[in-house]
DNA sequence: GACAATTAGGGGCAATTGCCCCTAAAATGC
DNA sequence: GCATTTTAGGGGCAATTGCCCCTAATTGTC
């Protein structure tokens, strides 16, 4: 039994699958922004902290800088962010919410509202809570 | 505070910035093996139930059943694992671990214990079992 | 001021994820 | 037994993820 145990209890796999499930839940329920989940954080985050380099904004979401730049093409395309070259120091490429983007991400929070809600009654508002706060420190943690 | 508070704590949000750093951590450790994360996960859980169906094998990993199809194409291609058609229903495909794959997870367990330990070292090996318990519900939960 | 080391980001590659629609096969209804 | 419905899976599409190596720009050193 401590076998069958231990290899059920991979503590990366349970992230993994736990993620996938919800992000299915948040995806369904942002469908009518056409955006999904992954791409309403990034512009949610955007909202947040204002203009920053894809380095910072990788950064804040835990994600490969290379990840984010992929990312950023198809909301670029679509006219949600708009990318300059930064007058401080040329290397860099500073992401800013255009008017569009801002206004989708308006349009999304009552409904990333909705999912939170869902999430919260089928986990229990404490558990959720508490939940959120180790995976912030798993997340940032130095292993 | 209280908007702060609330846009920061998405619940989704914090699941995959966690599932993404710590796939790093045991893409890291199970390097040697040639095998990312996934990949061992889906070779390591053929080794638990044996062979099975694409759609029984998707929804024990809370995958969807065409993601898993495409998973396990550069599988097959590696000769890890062997697809065959079942005899009882022809719709359905059997999956199978080759003796390859077998020996390669064999292989590969002591590296993933290694970053299993490195996980609960880092986050506390009580929080740690509470997390998966958490997340386990959280992955089969019916929203 | 010139040269080395560091940093920001892109491009290519491959895997990961899930949607849609399609086909084939099985199960069900009559 | 035959028509309908359901189920298993593939193919195509697009986004997600992160690695590597490359270029350009900045910073640090002398």
């Amino acid at each position: 039994m401590p076998d069958r145990v231990a290899s059920e209890a991979c503590h990366c796999s349970a992230l993994r699958e736990a993620a996938r499930r919800v992000t299915r839940l948040y995806d369904d329920v942002l469908a009518p922004t056409g955006l999904g989940m992954n791409q309403f954080s990034i512009l949610a985050r955007l909202d947040r902290v204002g203009p920053s380099t894809i380095h910072d904004l990788a950064g804040l979401l835990v994600m490969d800088r290379s990840t984010l730049g992929h990312l950023l093409r198809p909301l670029e395309k679509r006219g949600l962010v708009r990318l300059a070259v930064s007058e401080q120091d040329g290397r860099r490429r500073v992401t800013a919410l255009t008017p569009a983007g801002r206004g989708l991400v308006a349009r999304g929070r009552p409904l990333w509202a909705r999912a939170q809600r869902r999430f919260a009654s089928a986990v229990g508002g404490k558990a959720a809570l508490d939940l959120c706060l180790v995976l912030r420190q798993v997340a940032t943690a130095d292993f």
